[in-house]
DNA sequence: TCCGATAAACAACGGATGTCGTCTATATAA
DNA sequence: TTATATAGACGACATCCGTTGTTTATCGGA
């Protein structure tokens, strides 16, 4: 039965799952994740294999253990916030997403066939913006009837998307040219609190 | 080999992939998708199971062809477009979106834990509205340097985030009364063509 | 109507999966 | 230090997977 990963104390289990995300994570660099086996990953561990699923259901379980938390991380460390009044942060927030994409599975011939893990890493970048949103939002006080649910949910998706379009470009630019752009289509989400102009279009089912 | 699906006129293997797809569409209405083996599908649809990878490569690609063009066939027979000046179709497409994702895994108890497929219908749907959105921007000149792919991908995603929020809303409002909301939230990434007013406040990296 | 092409049935394979029970090694608390 | 709890090692199991080769049935064109 797979155990929470919030505080691990036995020096025996974190032993363990630390040896096996290492042996996934040197597996990866030679081989595409759906060609490895948990068998592999045992081996590579000296672990039993049976010891595996006392851990994690399956591989896709750790390789979310792996790379769940990794965007979030990132934010971390770069101190990144938002609080509720849209200024850079936001670019912060995209750039942080733009350089964990890329480096994640923007790399190169790599990218093959990633399709086990990219909702993996979406979930992740989703959630975790998500987050940084909702609590920035809380501090401001909104303006409509919108939900912050709603609206940071948007605007995550949104952020995630229109990176993920720019890691898919060809020749893409540096990181630092698209995030204006993506900050531009992306803030009025965020100040979607912001009452509508009047003369504004906004078309309504009859 | 899995042959294209394209214009099979063989009779003999449209009724093998229409047994499969109806006993997988059988099955999931009773078990969860990642508990259905290929077994099962070819025992329900009385196909021997080597037959089965003629025609797919696993279950999942079963489903992709089930699920694949379902949101493209509902927008279709909706007849809904985009004409690029962002009225009331819009509107259409966010509550076609709505009404697809409700119907597909929003019932009930059922959403317990379809992640084999919420990403197939993931990439269904921004596909098929980012292809409409594209379609209609073409006509409508850009005013800006944003490219429409950018555009029509974030405004894709948002939307889908959107619409995914409010699915998952316990006593979620009528369609109805959510999509002007989620309107309100994408238009501008739509609109994103136009230039930004001054005194918007645009925070860019220094 | 017949004939070549090909789809499906069927059996069988090697390998991976997920689970179980037993035994040993290690951690932590008294 | 000792005792108890528990993690890991190990072997075994039934099951599922994906593939292959052969035989039979069906399709579509001549």
């Amino acid at each position: 039965m797979p155990i929470s990963d919030c505080e691990v104390r036995d020096p025996r289990i974190r032993r363990t799952r630390q040896l096996l995300q290492c042996a996934l994570r040197t597996l990866m660099e030679k081989k595409n994740f759906d060609e490895i086996s948990v068998q592999d990953i045992t081996e590579q561990a000296t672990v039993n294999r049976a010891t595996f699923y006392d851990h994690y259901t399956d591989k896709f379980a750790l390789l979310d253990a792996m790379v769940g938390g990794g965007f979030h991380k990132l934010l971390a460390e770069r101190q990144v916030a938002y609080d509720g009044t849209c200024p850079s942060a936001a670019s912060a927030i995209i750039l942080a997403a733009c350089d964990y994409l890329s480096e994640e599975f923007g790399g190169k011939a790599e990218c093959k066939r990633q399709s086990a893990f990219e909702p993996l890493i979406e979930a992740a970048i989703t959630a975790a913006i998500r987050r940084i949103l909702i609590g920035g939002m809380a501090k401001a006080e909104s303006t409509t009837g919108v939900s912050p649910g709603m609206i940071a949910t948007t605007a995550s998706w949104a952020i995630y998307g229109a990176v993920k379009e720019w890691v898919q470009m060809e020749n893409r630019p540096e990181a630092e040219e698209i995030v204006p752009v993506i900050l531009r289509l992306v803030m009025p989400i965020l100040a979607g609190a912001r009452p509508v102009e009047s003369g504004e279009l906004l078309a309504v089912r009859d």
